[in-house]
DNA sequence: CACAAGAGTGCGTTATGTGAACAATAGCAC
DNA sequence: GTGCTATTGTTCACATAACGCACTCTTGTG
């Protein structure tokens, strides 16, 4: 007995989970995809009780909300004795609450990732012309920055017909099935194109899904070149999205915006030949905007 | 800024830590409003690791991004050494990136707090609604929850004209003078009225804002009474917002909705007129989706 | 009332924080 | 440029705080 099967990720007991290096020394800059995928990372610089703890907050999120101290001890593969203290700790802290026995936490989470919304005062700029292009295009449209092989959404402007297709703020999607996600993807420095395809899942979303390397390598040249992206049904039936990349003054990547359309409403061809022009005048005026 | 000695509290290195170890102590954690101010909480059931590091992420928020060791140290009141456990660990653990020397959180973060924005669903039921309302007013449109003393936007649609209402999701205003905040403090438990008129701060931000206490519990009393709040330039000069409260079917308090409306564009008394119904209506509706 | 499941506790072992020393930069005066 | 100093990043040793384990206590169920 003592401890539950944890299929997630099986390494959250005892040695360095795996993930980002971060050797010491040389800091990585960027998220890094080459190949040394290790773990090596001196115990001295690791601090295992926050990991854990983080590890807490997100199982909040996957199972979504209110747990008693033994499910998140189990959700997390921790034992009760630790869970039940690092719940206290959030519970002092004000990130939790207990009720009853049910822990929840609270809007106070959200200070913890906040920055990365409202971060630069980009999004902030840009807010006006999402709206202002979804209203005339009459769909959704949202921005999207990239995240190791997500894509997550920073800002979105939801346009309501009977179909529509919605996505919230902090939303989380693979980065090889979306359009955002491979004009991220593409616009990535050469040199990272090796680790990146050879490393990216390309799980299988819907039967449209590229799920072959070779194939997935050719599209995102395609992407590159011609600076936009059509993803048709692949990460989900029904739901076509077209997207470009938005660049700052400087040339520097900021994130990417695209628009979600019902295949019900419009072929692809329509959308490449009606909604692909606005959608690059609005990045235009952005970037624009982003000078002053 | 802000590099001055990090003296810390002296006799740190036993029980305890107080309340927010962060010398530039804004925002206290903690959600007790009641008087059990004791901090009676057993060393054992405390993981100081954990609330070192959410202070530092949360250090990155206030700071808004891009930190060196040292700056982060410092802001934190940890020690360099163990600033630089902490981030390392956030890097490996992939919330955070080494820059060179400095570091930046990434988009993970938002896995932290994620679960707050799309709790329950009940924000995704209501998004068609907000947005309705925004487009029908032609005016921005939100939705808010209560912590501690602090109104979390949680859902919003942005209405743009010229001059147009701006709140991103996740912003945080002291809940004394917003709309929505006083329609979710009247609508707290009687019981909790007097710890909660103690101890809320009644900061002055802008000439309009009431800050005597008494004429607050007043103004209390009748958004409870009559069922909605409406603020007049209290947080902002130039706007006014008018707010109620959202109960799911079974009664419990889900959050509130807000319209807020630049004062060059409307009356009080006309915003009471011709804003409030639609405002009642939309969370009528709200309400009767739930159910189902 | 017995039983099971979950919540809380004491203790030995391990991992972590601290402060100080060391190393590498970055400024800066000349 | 050179040499100086102030600042930042990195490492180390040791005291101690946090861990998992095994245990007890509480609560809810038949």
């Amino acid at each position: 007995m003592a401890k539950e099967v944890v299929e997630k990720d099986e390494a959250s007991v005892d040695v360095l989970p795996p993930r980002n290096p971060a050797r010491t020394g040389l800091m990585t800059a960027s998220p890094d995809w080459s190949d040394d995928e290790n773990g090596g990372l001196n115990p001295r610089d690791y601090v295992s009780s926050l990991a854990r703890g983080l590890e807490v907050l997100r199982a909040f999120n996957r199972t979504r909300r209110k747990m008693t101290l033994s499910e998140v001890a189990a959700e997390t593969g921790n034992t009760r004795a630790g869970a039940r203290r690092i719940l206290l700790t959030l519970v002092h802290e004000g990130y939790a609450v207990a009720d009853g026995k049910l822990f929840d936490l609270t809007p106070q989470v959200l200070e913890l990732g906040y920055s990365v919304l409202s971060s630069k005062g980009a999004w902030d700029i840009a807010r006006p012309f999402i709206d202002h292009l979804s209203s005339e295009l009459r769909e959704s449209v949202s921005a999207a920055v990239l995240d190791r092989f997500d894509v997550v959404y920073v800002s979105g402007a939801q346009y309501h017909r009977v179909i529509s297709v919605g996505i919230t703020v902090g939303a989380r999607f693979p980065a090889h099935c979306t359009a955002t996600g491979r004009v991220l993807l593409a616009a990535q420095a050469p040199e990272m194109w090796p680790g990146m395809l050879q490393h990216i899942p390309l799980t299988r979303m819907t039967e449209h899904t590229v799920t072959d390397p070779t194939e997935f390598r050719r599209v995102l040249e395609q992407v590159r070149d011609q600076g936009w992206s059509l993803v048709d049904q692949e990460l989900e039936t029904g739901l076509m999205s077209i997207a470009v990349p938005l660049h700052n003054p400087s040339g520097g990547l900021v994130g990417a915006i695209n628009v979600g359309i019902p295949t019900v409403r419009m072929s692809a061809a329509t959308a490449i030949e009606y909604v692909l022009p606005k959608l690059q005048e609005t990045v235009l005026n952005i970037r624009e905007s982003l000078k002053r």
